[in-house]
DNA sequence: GGTTGCAATGAAACCGGTTACAAATTCGTC
DNA sequence: GACGAATTTGTAACCGGTTTCATTGCAACC
């Protein structure tokens, strides 16, 4: 046994050497190969734990051609609704073996480089998209990639081959609306997101949607002047719900597609001195943390399960890729509280 | 010139062989070194570009003994403020090679296995720690770690030899309290965290001491009716706050050591049908998102700009690790809106 | 024309693991 | 005690880059 005269971090044949074996038993007791005799096992472990020693992860990336490791590509991860889907990515992944790495996107621009980039098998073994569909020129690269990916909360027809996580925004929609019109609102409002987002977001037009079903079954017909649209922002919000609430027959009920939005017709309606819910009744979408505290009707999203089913997807595609594809529906959830009231008549 | 065969990804080989060249050559072409000759770096970038020949990473990081990527170590990262910063970590890091790791921290358990395997050269090059005290039993490893460590918003006296980035807790405590005793406050109380938490967050208690030397600066004499604590939590804060505003004498004024905590108060004084701030002043700390929309009076911390300088300095001290050692300040703000105001007397 | 010197390139070792294959050891049986 | 089979171990190639060192090619100079 010669003396340890590396300063630096042993390697798997400074082991093997105290050991007196080889290389390759070192590395097939790291591994729990069954093929290694019980003593010659311990010997190793011994010396492993009196050098130790830790397995240099890359060069185990580099020897099995994988980088023991997943991307998630997430446009303004800052959102509360984002964090609150990596949370559940973030908890579920700290159990397993792979490292995640986070890739923020606020562009168009950035979400090209990243889409093009990532799905190299030397990059990462898995790629988790959430909420963001990709641009048509960018579909036949994902399909033959090499990784594996699935999309969490990206509504878009091209994504037939993918594993899929995804609410039901137009369900939702139809939820809320079906809410408002059960309480006996006849003049509903809508006001979300612009139709098209340089990114592509789809929910706030698949909520209108569902919105817009529910009113027809009502037979409540469809008012343009109720139905206003700007870019996401709680400021800009309020600006379209006052414009609403002062027009000579105001709805008596506004659908914000985002608690966001919902928090600027809030504040219109105290600006403008309109009683919520007695003569305004209000209802979002998300169930962000602060609604509970504003006390804002709402729909949940289970936004960790998203998060927590996209990732158990992507792992169980990474061990087996020709498994059947699923998609994974995270049901909606009307959440009553004290901003929806029937009107008063 | 063969044919592409491989159907796998081209590596440098399969691009030396294309170009008539080594693969040594092919390398010194891609890392720019000025010992190509200008005609044959053209051929080895034509070839490159006709392959879509994309170097392997892993490879590139076994051989150059580096991970290329940093990890940041943070408890409870979906909290509002973490995330704030940690825009300011992914933001400033994506214009760099080097990619993140999170480590969600919500037990000292967890912290304990982090902090332990993190530091080795094998694993990531650099390290940021956010808000996250270290036990002291970890503190000489970290002195030992082979990879540089910065500390954001953590307050220790053992890190004297970190580069470290903070906010002055105790300044803004005092700013806090100073605002509401020149409005004119005297009756003055303080909700905020308990002192000993498991992880070892000093925030609160810094941020009471600033409180405490505002007060003895004004000679209010200090009274323990009107100091409350527990663990952090917008309920649990109500809790504090409903108890302390139906004392005989209550408070006409209530710093709380987090705008969470803030909003607990809000509550309070709503259940207890106290005007704010006509009856009752309040002012957090943080100015989280939904500070603004509640028009809560509070102490900023440019938490963004902490995390960026958290990065910078941690690239800065990778690059050259004999620099000398910096702390970076963040200044607090009093950002005064509508929830404090002169007590009516 | 033969050196000298420098720029450009190639060959091969190296990073630290994994693994196919060959070799050695152990075991059971006759 | 010898034999074959099963088990265990060693050897060496490999993953795909980087880099040291040796070598080549070419121009300049005497």
């Amino acid at each position: 046994m010669k003396p340890v005269t590396n300063s630096s971090h042993p390697t798997i044949r400074d082991v093997a050497r105290h050991a007196g074996v080889s290389p390759g038993t070192v590395s097939r007791v790291l591994n729990n190969s069954p093929l290694v005799k019980e003593t010659t096992r311990q010997r190793v472990w011994e010396v492993i734990e009196s050098l130790n020693y830790t397995p240099n992860l890359i060069a185990r990336r580099l020897s099995l051609g994988k980088s023991l490791r997943i991307a998630v590509i997430v446009p303004f991860f800052t959102r509360p609704a984002e964090v609150e889907r990596l949370r559940g990515v973030v908890n579920h992944l700290a159990h397993t073996q792979y490292d995640l790495v986070i890739h923020n996107i606020e562009t168009p621009e950035q979400r090209a480089t990243d889409l093009a980039q990532i799905p190299y098998r030397e990059w990462v073994d898995g790629v988790l998209v959430i909420s963001l569909p990709p641009e048509e020129e960018f579909l036949p690269r994902l399909k033959t990639a090499e990784v594996p990916i699935v999309f969490v909360d990206v509504h878009h027809p091209e994504l037939r081959d993918f594993d899929l996580v995804n609410g039901d925004d137009v369900r939702g929609g139809y939820l809320a609306a079906r809410h408002l019109i059960d309480l006996g609102h006849r003049r509903i409002g809508f006001i979300g997101d612009l139709p098209d987002h340089p990114l592509g977001f789809t929910s706030s037009r698949d909520r209108f949607e569902g919105f817009r079903n529910a009113l027809a079954e009502a037979n409540i017909p469809y008012d343009s002047n109720y139905h206003a649209e700007s870019v996401h922002g709680q400021y800009l919000a309020q600006m379209l719900a006052e414009k609403m609430l002062t027009l000579p027959s105001p709805p008596t009920a506004i659908f914000a597609a985002s608690d966001t939005q919902a928090m600027g017709v809030l504040t219109a309606a105290r600006h403008l001195r309109i009683p919520v819910p007695e003569h305004l009744s209000i209802i979002g979408f998300d169930d962000i943390q602060v609604a509970e505290y504003l006390g804002l009707t709402t729909i949940r999203q289970n936004l960790y399960a998203s998060g927590k089913a996209g990732v158990e997807l992507l792992l169980e595609r990474m061990i087996d890729p020709k498994i059947e594809r699923r998609v994974v529906e995270i049901p909606n959830e009307l959440i009553i509280r004290s901003t929806t009231f029937p009107p008063n008549s």
